[in-house]
DNA sequence: AAGCATCACAACCGCTCACCG
DNA sequence: ACGGTGAGCGGTTGTGATGCT
């Protein structure tokens, strides 16, 4: 990789147990973020996408490694079903684990199998696979899902149960599944053209709803610590499937 | 043992979006 | 409204490790 350092004014290829050091103390004090500060702070010769990325794949605290265990698998396999190529949301269903080992798992080993299915299916004129997007919604700014600061869920569901989409275990509004009710009622909000649904669509309203709604992401899942009312998602999803 | 092919993963790069003045 | 800047994301590449002939 020393090969790599092509660019003499900033430092690339492998990182150095030195660096990873440095850059390690220097998160410790100064904190995450601010990346294009961290190089100068941490005295490292690395742009700040280097910085970042060294620190969310590699010396981030928590981070698991080793190889993907069953469920982890079988979560990434129904996540991308969902969402597609959208690394950053699969992994944050995934304790421990980052976009970039995500996205590697698929591309060496997942995408390849999942590519031989489609051939092999492809023969016998399997239905297509279609990615599940939800539909843009219209709220009114009455919305109890607008105004309301409480979730709308009791609970987030675990990554077991979105193992098991047929047997989640929801939690329900006056006694109905809370899905059910909520594109029902134009005092709640118009839902805009309703495409069939899959089973695992369930996955994606189990959301928790940010009361600004600002989020660029589809879906931020709260992490561990996190409190719920962090979570929000966005229309952008929404709106992207409109387009294509 | 040597050479080649494939795999796994760390790292780079380009693009997009949010924010701010 | 617009341009500059920072941050994040996904695609791609480079390289060491491993397996195979």
């Amino acid at each position: 990789m020393e090969g790599y350092n092509v660019n003499l004014s900033v430092r690339k290829g492998a990182w150095t147990r030195e660096e990873d050091n440095l850059l390690r103390q220097c998160i410790e004090i100064h904190g995450e973020g601010k990346w294009n500060q961290v190089s100068y702070k941490a005295g490292l010769n690395r742009c700040r996408k280097s910085c970042r990325q060294r620190w969310l794949n590699y010396l981030k605290p928590n981070i698991k490694r080793g190889d993907f265990k069953e469920d982890e698998v079988d979560l990434i396999l129904r996540l991308h079903r969902l969402l597609g190529n959208r690394w950053s949301l699969i992994a944050r269903r995934l304790p421990g684990r980052t976009a970039n080992d995500v996205k590697n798992y698929w591309n060496t080993r997942l995408g390849i199998d999942s590519r031989m299915k489609t051939l092999k299916n492809k023969s016998q004129e399997t239905r297509k696979t279609n990615v599940i997007r939800p539909q843009p919604q219209k709220f009114i700014k009455s919305s109890y899902y607008l105004s309301s600061k409480e979730p709308i869920l009791e609970h987030i569901q675990s990554a077991e149960d979105l193992s098991t989409p047929s047997q989640t275990s929801s939690s329900t509004k006056n006694g109905n599944d809370w899905w059910e009710t909520l594109f029902e009622g134009e005092d709640t909000f118009e839902r805009a053209a309703c495409p069939s649904i899959e089973l695992e669509e369930e996955l994606f309203t189990t959301f928790w709803f940010d009361d600004r709604l600002s989020a660029r992401s589809c879906a931020n899942f709260p992490e561990e610590g996190q409190s719920r009312s962090e979570f929000s998602f966005s229309m952008d999803l929404w709106n992207h499937s409109k387009e294509e």
